[in-house]
DNA sequence: GAAGGTTTATACGTTTTTGCATGAACAAGC
DNA sequence: GCTTGTTCATGCAAAAACGTATAAACCTTC
C-alpha cells in the first residue's frame, strides 16, 4: 500500500493548514495565491501521503474528519514557526533596498506621510515604501505590515512602540457651512449642527463632545462615510463639520475652528513596529525617520 | 524586486534546514530522496525570496551565515512541528484503538451484535465500539457514524458497501396469540389479524402481504411502536402478529411462525461505510469483522 | 420553484521544476 | 605533485506541477 518512509512534502502541509484556516480550497487558494486545483490536488496528495483521510468531501464544502483535526493542531505550530521564520530573515535583512510596509490611516497617509516619503526618497533610492492606507487595524504579529502609525497603545506582545509628540484634534468647518448652518457661539450651539461620521461608529467622538458639554448624539451625523479623507472634503466643501488632528487641519485652506475656545481632544500617536524587525536596516530606516518627523512638534 | 506579498515556500525552507542538519547539499539530498542541484537551487531560490544570505560559498562545502543561523534555529521548530504531523498522522492510520459508531436497527443491536462485540472485544482490547441503535437512517456522508447496517441499497456516491449474505423474514406469533385469535390455515385466514404497526408507515409491509394474498391493510395495524425491540417483544407475550428476520427469530424462544406455507419476505442486509475506511486500520477491523459475520449464513 | 453565487472535481495545454550529466574547485592521502 | 574523493555549479531533456476552462453539486435568496 503505502511506501515505507515518504518523505512529507511540507508545501502540501501548508495547503492543508491554508485550507483548514481559510474554510475552503477556493479561499486557501486565493491566500497562498496559488488556484483551487492546485490546492485541491496538494491536499489529496498529502492525504493519500499520510494515508489518513483529513476532509469528508460532503458537497459543497470540505468537513475536517477527527483525524485531520488532530493533523491540524500540529500544523497550526508548523505555521507559527513558518512565521517566525519569515519575521527573522525580515529582521536580518540588512539591505536598505527593498519593501517597507507601513499601514496608516489615510488621512495621515494623504496630509502628514507625503514629505516623509521624499525624504525617505532621498536617503535610500533603492526603498520602496508601500503604504496602506487602511483604518482599520492591521495585525502586525501576523506581518500584514512591518510599521504602523496608530492612535491607541497597543498592547499585544512582541511589539514595540514609541510614543510620537501628542497632538490635538479640533472640530472645523468650511465658510460655506457658517454662512448656511450659521456660526456657533458656544458649545450648546452644535445642538443641530452636522458632522461627518465614521463607519464604525461615532460613539467615542460624541461622548469626547458630550463631556466638553456639547449636546450631539448619533443624529447629528447623518452621514458616514469610511474613507477619512472623503469625510475631510466633506468638511472642507461646507458640507458638514468634522474633527481633525490640528496638524493636516493647518495644511488644509479654507477650513477654520469652529468654536476656538472649546477645549480641544488630545490626540496620542504611536509608531508601532514588531521587535523581530528592529534588526532590518531598511525597516530600522523607515521607522527612525517616521519617529523623528511624528515626534517633532509642528 | 520582491512582492509585496511574498508567500514563503515551505519545501525552499524544508530544504535548508535538511542542508544544515546534514552538513551539506549533497547530504540533505540523500536524505530528502532528491537530487544536489534540487537542494542547491530550492536554497538559492530562499535566499532571493527571504532577500537574505544565509550560507558562504567557500569553495567545498557551505558556512551558514550569523543570519542564516538565527533562521534555522526557528526552522528547527518548525521540522519538529512537521515530524509532530507525521506521527500523529502514522498513529491515526494505524491505531487499532479508538472509537468507532456504528448504526444499526436496535433489533440488531439486541440479538444479532452481542456475539460480534464480544468477538471484536478478544481481537482489539483497546477498541471502543459505540452502537448507536437507531431505526432512522443515519448520514455517513457528514459521519453521524462510521458503519452502517442497512437493509436497502445505499445510492449516496462516496459510500462503500459490502452486500451480506440475504436472508428471510417470516411473520411470527406466541402461543398466546393463536390460543386467544386461533392459528391461521391459510393466507385468507390473517384477515382479522393483529400486526405490530412501525411509526414510518407499514405501506411497504402491507403491500407485501397483499403480494401474497393476505388480505391486510392499515386497520391490522392498531399499535405502533418507533422501537424494533419493543414491537418483537409485543409479539413473543402474545400481544400481536410481527414480521420478523429468521435470523433473529431463530433465537427467540416462545415464538412460531404463524404460517410456514407462506413464502418469506426476502431481506437483504449492507454494510455501509464511508471513505475513511481506506485509511483507518480500526474502522476496516470493525467492518471485516461485521461483514465475516453477517455475511456467513447461519 | 427558479436564479445567482458558492463550492469542489475533471480535462488539457503550458509552464515550471526536477534529474542526469558534466565541469570546476577544494581537501586529504600517497 | 598527483591521485582520489569530496564538494557545489551549470546545461539540457524529461517529468511533474500548475493554471485555465468547464462541469456538477450545493446553499441561499428572491
Amino acid at each position: 500500500m503505502n511506501k515505507p518512509h515518504d518523505i512529507p512534502d511540507w508545501n502540501q502541509m501548508r495547503a492543508l493548514l491554508a485550507t483548514v484556516q481559510a474554510g475552503s480550497l477556493s479561499g486557501a487558494a486565493k491566500r497562498l495565491g496559488l488556484t483551487q486545483p492546485t490546492l485541491g490536488r496538494q491536499v489529496a496528495a498529502l492525504e493519500a501521503s499520510l494515508g489518513v483521510t483529513i476532509f469528508e468531501r460532503v458537497g459543497r464544502g470540505l468537513v475536517l474528519t477527527e483525524a485531520g483535526a488532530q493533523l491540524v493542531a500540529h500544523l497550526r505550530d508548523m505555521g507559527e514557526a513558518a512565521e517566525k521564520v519569515a519575521m527573522a530573515a525580515a529582521g536580518q535583512s540588512q539591505s536598505i533596498d527593498g519593501v517597507v510596509r507601513v499601514t496608516v490611516s489615510d488621512v495621515y497617509a494623504a496630509h502628514v506621510l507625503p514629505p516623509l516619503l521624499t525624504q525617505l526618497r532621498a536617503r535610500a533610492p533603492g526603498l520602496v515604501v508601500e503604504v496602506a492606507a487602511v483604518n482599520s487595524i492591521s495585525d502586525l504579529i501576523r506581518r500584514e505590515a512591518d510599521i504602523a502609525i496608530r492612535h491607541v497603545r497597543p498592547d499585544q506582545d512582541g511589539l514595540i512602540a514609541r510614543r510620537c509628540a501628542d497632538s490635538a484634534a479640533y472640530i472645523y468647518g468650511a465658510p460655506a457651512y457658517f454662512e448656511r448652518e450659521g456660526r456657533p457661539n458656544s458649545a450648546a450651539d452644535f445642538a443641530r449642527a452636522v458632522f461627518v461620521g465614521a463607519f464604525e461608529g461615532n460613539d467615542i467622538f460624541i461622548a469626547e463632545l458630550n463631556r466638553r458639554g456639547v449636546p450631539v448624539g448619533p443624529a447629528n451625523f447623518p452621514w458616514a462615510t469610511q474613507s477619512g479623507v472623503t469625510g475631510w472634503e466633506w468638511v472642507r466643501q461646507g458640507l458638514c463639520l468634522g474633527a481633525m488632528v490640528d496638524v493636516v487641519a493647518r495644511r488644509t485652506p479654507g477650513v477654520e475652528v469652529a468654536l476656538p475656545s472649546l477645549e480641544p481632544i488630545p490626540v496620542s500617536t504611536w509608531l508601532v513596529t514588531h521587535r523581530e524587525l528592529r534588526t532590518s536596516a531598511r525597516i530600522r530606516l523607515v521607522f527612525d525617520v517616521l519617529a523623528e518627523a511624528l515626534s517633532r512638534r509642528g
